[in-house]
DNA sequence: CTGGAAATTAAATTAATTGTTAATTAAATT
DNA sequence: AATTTAATTAACAATTAATTTAATTTCCAG
């Protein structure tokens, strides 16, 4: 419908702000992920972006290669640094050093771009998401050999509790994690938890992987 | 479309099987864990039931009213040993034994009925899910109470990690058990992820959460 | 046996949405 | 002045979904 309230048609004076590709594509990933992608119609994002839904055409062609888009310039660059924290062979250190290292870097990450869990949840954890496949092959395989095999090495040398599976690692480290953020709207309404921050969690979590409930 | 091969219009001979409500219920409920609730039109229910959309606003007026019965009937009624599983006073045991109990009985409640945790991954904790005051209402403020107090009155007798934030447990519980069963059709496609079953996840999970990584 | 109630389908109706395109307008650039 | 770029307006076309109505068949009570 109707843009900026009054805007009529024809290409508008120079503005000096960020420009408009970058600016829809923000607009996008935010309702994407507030939403979810097939629960968002062009329409909506052209609103919030007060813009109409042919503009959105006219940048990306069609919505298809919208998502593509966003994915390519938003989701894989945001994701590179929690890749690269468990890949990069940190040389002499151990699983938990590793797990270490992976939460923090997640949950920085991800405390700097809150629409990045919840959109994780809807399209790629939950069955019919529409990142899925995209980011199983592209992220999964790499995060989960690294870690799974550090868990067996150490668990081979009688450094780790025996009764942990160490497939099951990765799974585990983001449920605490991004599952965790990604409810975090939901939780953080609950009385007298509107002020637990990203430090306290980071801290939960790396006590919990490393010694557990009854500490070390 | 046109029900199963051949139907036509009428009542049919009596059948002995369940009755025909019951097993809309059963459709809907395995759609809605599939597809989401909104992504869920009747048509689909009533073709994977072999009977016509109408069939379904004969036993339920609408799609809300279906909505409603699935909530009560069979999400509602699958909890209740969970909830209870905690909110039961159990004189004398701590935290740990609360905790041990919960999750054997929230992972042995949703081994047996592998449609409630992608559904309230879908519906109750990710934004706009249609279930989520529903059960935030009914299911959050016991649960996370009695699980959150037992941890704060172990941590004061000094017998848990302090590192340990207790108003984040139960999210964390949450995201070790309901998440991990959620996306379990994810990453049991791993290669060599195919044979991890229910006993090796509650172990795992009971391992992580009483001693972490580093075992005890 | 018979007539009404129950269970079911077929078919139409209504209502909205949504992605997409075409035509048009206005500023910027050369 | 001519052309390209950035935007809007307006409408199409597809289709999708929920709901309603009428017809059909079987069951069951009297």
């Amino acid at each position: 419908m109707s843009p900026s309230r009054g805007r009529r048609p024809g290409r508008p004076e120079n503005s000096t702000g960020p420009d408009q590709r970058s600016q829809l594509l923000d607009v996008a990933v935010q309702q994407f992920s507030e939403h979810g992608i097939s629960g968002t119609p062009l329409s909506r994002i052209a609103r919030e972006a007060r813009v109409t839904p042919a503009l959105l055409h006219y940048y990306f062609g069609n919505k298809d290669q919208l998502v593509d888009a966003v994915v390519r310039e938003r989701v894989l660059a945001l994701m590179a640094p929690a890749l690269q924290s468990v890949t990069q062979p940190s040389p002499g250190d151990g699983a938990s050093h590793l797990l270490d290292r992976f939460v923090a870097t997640v949950l920085e990450t991800v405390s700097a771009a809150p629409w990045l869990p919840p959109l994780w949840v809807r399209e790629v954890l939950t069955e019919g998401g529409q990142l899925r496949e995209m980011l199983i092959r592209e992220v999964a395989p790499r995060v989960t050999g690294a870690i799974t095999e550090a868990i067996e090495r150490d668990q081979r040398l009688g450094l780790l509790n025996p009764d942990i599976e160490p497939r099951l690692v990765p799974i585990s480290v983001i449920g605490l994690t991004v599952f965790a953020l990604a409810t975090h709207s939901l939780w953080s309404r609950f009385p007298g938890n509107q002020d637990i921050d990203t430090a306290t969690l980071i801290r939960h979590v790396r006590a919990l992987l490393s010694s557990g409930l009854s500490g070390g």
